[in-house]
DNA sequence: GCCAACGTTGGC
DNA sequence: GCCAACGTTGGC
């Protein structure tokens, strides 16, 4: 079991909506970022992620589960692109921010702070478990 | 709205 | 294959 953090602007794509979806989920789509892409290669169907608000709201709010693993994106032309699809699996009760972990000395190298671009991240068991702890999972 | 970080593109 | 220019992202 691994784990991953999926970022998206709540005005773009946000934990509400991925909540409608269901346990169907939706494709993660319109990632054009090699980085993002191999680490979404690596998913298994049944890994767990924290759903994160960039922009304004700057907190995880959600934990989404991979229902499908990588095949081609489907707003991709280019054939480069994959992209795997997640279902909403419950809301994070007391929502983790930015500031949060960064002000946490256990989070401290966590990719969320280190690689703040990078849209699909992976999340070790140690950040996992202290992140669940600090939202009150 | 600015700016730093960083990935991508294209000329050589 | 290198590197400068450029575009995008995301925090502040």
């Amino acid at each position: 079991m691994a784990y991953w953090l999926f970022k998206s602007e709540p005005d773009t794509w946000s934990w509400e909506m991925q909540v409608k979806k269901g346990k169907k989920g939706q494709e993660w789509d319109g990632v054009r970022n090699y980085t993002a892409r191999n680490n979404m290669r690596e998913m298994k169907k049944g890994d767990l992620g924290f759903f994160y608000h960039s922009g304004g709201e700057r907190q995880i709010v959600g934990i989404v589960e991979v229902v499908k693993e990588a095949h081609p994106d489907s707003t991709d032309d280019t054939g480069k692109f994959d992209c795997v699809d997640i279902a909403a699996v419950k809301p994070v009760p007391n929502p983790v921010t930015l500031a949060d972990v960064k002000a946490d000395k256990q989070l401290a190298e966590m990719a969320l702070v280190k690689l703040s671009r990078l849209s699909v991240q992976p999340v070790t068991e140690a950040e996992w478990k202290r992140v669940c702890k600090m939202g009150a999972v």
